[in-house]
DNA sequence: TGTACATCAGTGAACGCGCGTTCACTGATGTAC
DNA sequence: TGTACATCAGTGAACGCGCGTTCACTGATGTAC
């Protein structure tokens, strides 16, 4: 019998982690109350870790003082726990962008302030962004791409916005608002991740490059008259 | 004793994968010779699996024909095989361009045919691009941020041509050259890790993308005149 | 010309680990008669 | 009013796996004397 067995009941010790306090048990209807602490306890986690791989059903499970056959009791899987999570942030990041939107001046400005919301809340959840926008597609539940997708990064209201201030005459008329919306959405992912994977590249303060690139996708590089 | 053990012997068979050929010993002075198998078995076995996590030391070993142990024999770590294979793709990725530049018919032709070629490159390696530039900042040795990175997407080369097309009046003069290829690197970056993340997002046909992205780039959004 | 020896290019077996998941169970609490 | 019973919310122990890495070894080949 390797030793393993014995090291693994104590696992998840060592580093100065989360006393291992056994949660008390829910009382008779609630054991639906144990499902949101998991969820709470892996948002945690992914933000002390900064590592999807640290986000184990038994690191989790610890997390929350429970065993981790529990964990089965409200999550089919891993997989379905990780996407559970990741299903909280993209409801997140449309409600951050929505509520930055929010305060634009005009539609033009809606729509970079919902860029700038997007980059920020990226970079202020790196592995959250790195899960849902960065990992392989295999690993990725089909409920994850198409529409669910483009509604979680606001696609439609970035591309209504773009028609808006092109009627307003802010901006030059687009012959497709969407695919201008998604050509938007490349660019801020482009920085998002880019930040995320290199952090250490000087690229300088984050909301400098937002500005920079925002001023290139509106003036152009072509010479004006 | 754990019946793992046992299977372990046979591991990485199953699935139909490469017959585990016994490769012979190299001759005397030739032990370097291992090291390039073991690269390019790396890189095979990364481009068959599209998953840096099939790229175990068992499975190189296996690919190659030969024992884990030996592999030690080249390289320190896992760590330092899987960047010693960026090395290399990195390397490609410059050549690439450089190729693709060299036939460009002016400046600014060059910077869009370097930017096309490195979309290519990376649709066409999507697990080595991966690793290149999307993973884990901590498993990134340092020699792959700052300068060797710069030099390996050809930031100074993009630069340089962007200067030369201000002057050559193709496009409108920039106050910081380097900036402006950063951005643009960001941007191609943008679409690559979209595209390799989100491969069933209905963004059409690459290059169209690609098309549309610098024609945003170059006619920008504000109105003329 | 022959032979002891160093070296090189590997091998075989195991260590220790952490993981996802399953299985049979337990003990408190509410419900039916 | 009391008691058998179902159910709910978990637990404890283990299975089987694959991984990185280490350690003592082996056997062919070249070299020195």
């Amino acid at each position: 019998m390797p030793l393993a067995r014995s090291a693994e009941a104590v696992a998840g010790e060592g580093p100065p982690r989360a006393a291992t306090v056994r949660r008390s048990r829910s009382p008779r209807g609630q054991g639906e109350q144990l499902r949101e602490e998991i969820l709470l306890a892996a948002e945690r986690l992914l933000i002390e870790t900064n590592d999807e791989s640290a986000l184990s059903i038994r690191a989790i499970a610890n997390a929350v003082g429970v065993t981790p056959p529990s964990i089965y009791l409200h999550f089919s899987d891993r997989n379905d726990l990780v996407f559970a999570v990741c299903e909280r942030q993209a409801k997140e990041i449309d409600m951050v962008m929505e509520r930055a939107a929010a305060e634009g001046s005009d539609p033009w400005d809606r729509v970079r302030r919902r860029g700038l919301a997007y980059l920020r809340w990226g970079l202020a959840n790196p592995e959250h962004y790195r899960i849902l926008m960065m990992s392989r597609p295999d690993a990725t539940p089909e409920r994850f791409v198409d529409q669910r997708l483009s509604d979680a990064t606001g696609l439609e209201a970035v591309a209504s916005d773009i028609v808006l201030a092109a009627e307003a005459g802010i901006i030059e008329a687009v012959a497709d608002p969407l695919r201008e919306a998604e050509l938007f959405w490349i660019i801020i992912h482009g920085m998002v991740s880019m930040l995320v994977a290199k952090p250490e590249f000087p690229f300088g303060a984050p909301d400098d490059l937002f500005d920079a690139m925002f001023d290139l996708v509106q003036r152009g590089l072509i010479p004006r008259s």
